[in-house]
DNA sequence: CAAGAAGGAATGAACGTTCATTCCTTAAGG
DNA sequence: CCTTAAGGAATGAACGTTCATTCCTTCTTG
């Protein structure tokens, strides 16, 4: 391995508590003990708690997109590959609740809020994919005409609600359900062409 | 007044200083000079910052049920009486921006999580109404067959979303799009007849 | 044995909460 | 009326706790 196990081991101590208890709930000297670490050894690793906080997160999101391009059918058309992506993510954040939980703490932290200011007016990422498609669907018509903001509300609102739902253990998200969300997803920002 | 105006200026300041700054970075200190009183004086109103936290959460939920009971057309048809809701809520929280960050964050810590599960399994409230428009739609074969939550995912997730964009200052909601979106979330729910 | 890694007690700042004291309003007494 | 006492609200300095971070010691490795 590139990093130290010790590295790893404290993020996932992190992620676990973290995700248990938030972020207040979970300090430095538990995450250590967790990790099987002291305290003062996560600091050889991390500079600070904030540090830890978003290096997380970074991580996270590596892997999420990684999950994403992985299979991405790229030379299909446009309806296919935006049902690809639904479908990756459902599946993959309901096979790792844990992630889906941290991303949606941290981004209702005081840390997410300007990263999200800075997602939406286009920095790299799963975003990027996701632009080209809301570019390339409102050129051809087949996209409703609306910010690319709205779009991304309408197409993940409802699934992000869902997923919620699910990982709290409210509702069963089975395979006929995640088709029929995926599908919904699209209806909702697709073009009716009926006008 | 029946509750004195010390109280009031707590509420109001502890919701100004958390919706800015989070729960934590909202010391009773700081809450108490917005507020224009000394520290102490919050624990003659307040037993704990996490009753005052608690507290706001329920003042704050009483005002926009109340905001939704006005003037509810319950005579009228199921799609009618929807709309109306999905707008008067929409209307409410864009009137009140700070009502909607708190909720949020409220719903997004450890205070919020067994309140969710309350709310899903129909505690007396605004859901109640919802409830009982979803019960009748299905009924009457008006609106899908879905379990309630999921039901609920797919109304209000878009629409969240899109408050959070607008609050946030990402996208402006106007008229226009807000009349859109009311429809949009009836769609999203609607049996579609053609089957 | 040297050099870096790990350990964990010590540190100090931040914070929620308490409480002895002050202030203000209202009532009582002359 | 005016003075003064009583009661309770408000104050804010002080306390104790929690926690991130530091620092010095001990262990490991080559």
């Amino acid at each position: 391995m590139k990093t130290s196990d010790k590295r790893t081991d404290v993020l996932q101590a992190a992620l676990e508590l973290i995700t248990e208890r938030g972020f207040h709930g979970a300090p430095m000297a538990e995450i250590a003990k967790k990790a099987g670490v002291a305290a003062g050894t996560i600091y050889r690793y991390f500079e600070s708690k904030d540090m830890l906080i978003t290096e997380l997160h970074r991580e996270l999101e590596d892997r999420i997109v990684a999950a994403l391009r992985d299979g991405y059918p790229s030379g299909r058309p446009l309806r296919e590959r935006f049902l690809y992506l639904i479908g990756a993510l459902l599946r993959y954040l309901i096979a790792h609740p844990l992630h889906f939980r941290y991303m949606e703490q941290y981004f209702n932290s005081p840390y997410g809020i300007s990263l999200h200011r800075d997602r939406l007016l286009g920095k790299p990422g799963s975003h990027d994919i996701l632009m080209d498609i809301f570019k390339q669907g409102m050129e051809e018509r087949v996209i409703k005409e609306f910010p690319k903001a709205v779009l991304f509300s309408l197409a993940f609102g409802p699934m992000i609600s869902l997923l919620r739902d699910h990982i709290l253990g409210f509702i069963v998200l089975d395979d006929t359900l995640i088709e029929q969300i995926t599908e919904a997803c699209w209806d909702s920002i697709k073009r009716n062409n009926t006008a």
